[in-house]
RNA sequence: CGGGGUGUAGCGCAGUCCGGUAGCGCACCUGGUUUGGGACCAGGGGGUCCCAGGUUCGAAUCCUGGUACCCCGACCA
């Protein structure tokens, strides 16, 4: 292992990938555009999962499990959503392997054990859920149902990249059905609040908030509302989606509930899921030349000890200081880690626990022995400071707040940096080729002009901001009359 | 799925053009000296050269096919 990563300057996608890999997140594995995990990686994940978890039971959400496989006939029954993913679904055709009669130790699919029907591994879980729910729902008593699954998915995708796109990957897909269209709404809009309250309270991620144009949108939704952030090359990401499904799966799956009045009318629905790509999108937004930058709230391990010593008796005295430490921080709900190998010198140990992102690490040395003080240093800055030992377990509650806080604000001040206001097309093309990051423009609401400027740019419309001002303008492109700005910007 | 590149020790790479004993750095093991920003010296272990065929006395090297990954495009969370 080498002692640099490459720099963000000089190539952003090995960067990225060398990342990933170095600091234990997670590597490729033998399967075609599938990853492992790693340990380190995966404890992330379960920080990101155990937040979300919590917001959506604290807005009344209950888990579920819906099986992986999709008959295909169930599958099609929603065509605008069969045809959106069709082109990337895997398809299990048979049930059983049997012995090579002409290769020994080889196995074959067996010919004689076909499925009477294919069925679709899951690219997302509307069809059978909504498949459910049919069976589920008979009145309006019965509504709403407010389910969320934790689940693996399969998108066959060409070209994969760790966490970013893999052909299958972990998510959450919440699924809710409700007597009225209003109401659906409100979820809709709800649950893309919580999202964006996940991202920037503990991603420490600036997100946008937006609606989709119909190019955009999920394929089934009537609406797709999402939350967008901006990478450090100046590329945007789409951290979330939430969708208003209108009755289009209701309709599809004959899902129909009887009203107050005893009319039958099709039940509303929505949907909405983060994945793994929250794991790309927090190491693109924070991270440096040095490695991860983690924000305390996912960060696995808080703080770090390492001691620095010449002699065994040195190091008996220093863990003797540092267990005291760590009962105290621990007994404040923080994990700490006291690195006592003495297979490497503390410099190596400083890189290497900076590459892997942990916030705060403390030094105990012999002088520090002498004097009562510890060397406090934190990762999103670098500063270090000499702090009283006596006053640690105090000020280090304060400190990681700070970080937490610096770290959304940096990204905030990056990401506002990265807002532009353009009007002639001249500027967005130049601002998108010499400056990056998302561009604000007039629009004139055509798919035509929508494809044209991606056509021409390979910039999208991310979203149409639900806090954009109504302004009369005209579109970029065409020229024809707009009465917003939308959000434009090269994405991943 | 199209264009380009790469696959050699755990990791990063040289060797391939021009066929002839498989190398370097890091990591690993042993011993010693070291330890406040990625230690040093000495010794040592480790290889189906991506896979399958072919050419050849002989293939990491040449030929054919396959496969995986990376970059650029198209598609997409």
């Amino acid at each position: 292992m080498g002692k640099e990563i490459p720099s963000r300057s000089e190539d952003y996608s090995l960067w990225y990938n060398e990342l990933v890999k170095r600091a234990d997140l997670a590597e490729h594995s033998d399967v075609r555009g599938c990853m492992v995990i790693k340990p380190y990686g995966y404890s992330i994940w379960e920080k990101m999962q155990q937040a979300l978890d919590k917001m959506f039971k604290d807005t009344g959400h209950v888990n579920a499990y819906f099986p992986l496989f999709v008959p295909k006939s169930m599958f099609e029954a929603e065509e605008q959503n069969a045809e959106g993913f069709a082109k990337e679904c895997a398809i299990v055709t048979h049930y059983r392997l049997k012995n090579d009669p002409d290769t020994k130790g080889k196995l074959i699919v067996d010919p004689e054990a076909k499925l009477e029907e294919e069925l679709v591994v899951r690219p997302t879980s509307e069809a059978i859920i909504w498949n459910t729910y049919k069976k589920w729902i008979q009145s309006y008593r019965d509504l709403p149902i407010l389910i969320n699954q934790w689940a693996n998915v399969v998108r066959w995708e060409m070209r994969t990249r760790l966490f970013l796109r893999t052909a299958e990957f972990l998510w959450q897909e919440g699924h809710t059905a409700h007597a009225t269209a209003d109401e659906a709404v409100k979820e809709t809009i709800q649950m893309l609040d919580v999202y964006a309250a996940f991202a920037e309270e503990f991603m420490a991620m600036p997100v946008i908030k937006g609606r989709k144009s119909e190019g955009e949108k999920f394929p089934g939704a009537v609406d797709t509302y999402c939350i967008e952030a901006m990478m450090q090359d100046g590329k945007a990401l789409q951290a979330g989606t939430s969708h208003f499904l209108g009755q289009n799966f209701a309709n599809a799956f004959n899902v129909q509930f009887a009203g107050k009045d005893g009319k039958l009318d099709y039940v509303w629905g929505t949907s909405w899921g983060v994945s793994t790509r929250l794991m790309g999108a927090l190491i693109m937004a924070h991270s440096d030349d040095d490695g991860l930058v983690l924000p305390p709230k996912l960060a696995p391990i808080h703080i770090v000890i390492v001691p620095i010593f010449r002699s065994d008796d040195e190091l008996e005295k220093i863990t003797e200081k540092a267990d005291q430490l760590s009962a105290a921080l621990r007994k404040q709900g923080f994990s700490v880690k006291f690195d006592n190998r003495d297979t490497h010198k503390p410099g190596f140990k400083f890189a290497e626990w900076e590459l892997k992102g942990v916030p705060v690490r403390i030094a105990i040395g012999p002088r520090d022995l002498e004097n009562g003080t510890v060397e406090v240093a934190r990762r999103d800055t670098k500063e270090k400071q000499v702090m009283k030992l006596d006053e640690v377990e105090t000020k280090i509650p304060a400190l990681l707040d700070d970080i937490q806080r610096n770290i959304f604000q940096r990204a905030k001040a990056f990401r506002d940096s990265l807002v532009t206001k353009v009007d002639a097309f001249e500027d967005f093309k130049r601002v998108l080729d010499e400056k990056g990051g998302f561009v604000l423009a007039h629009w004139d609401g055509t798919k035509e002009t929508e494809a044209a400027i991606k056509e021409q740019t390979k910039a999208t419309i991310r979203c149409i901001p639900l806090d954009a001002v109504e302004e009369n303008g005209t579109c970029v492109y065409s020229g024809k009359p707009s009465v917003r700005r939308v959000l434009f910007a090269r994405a991943y």
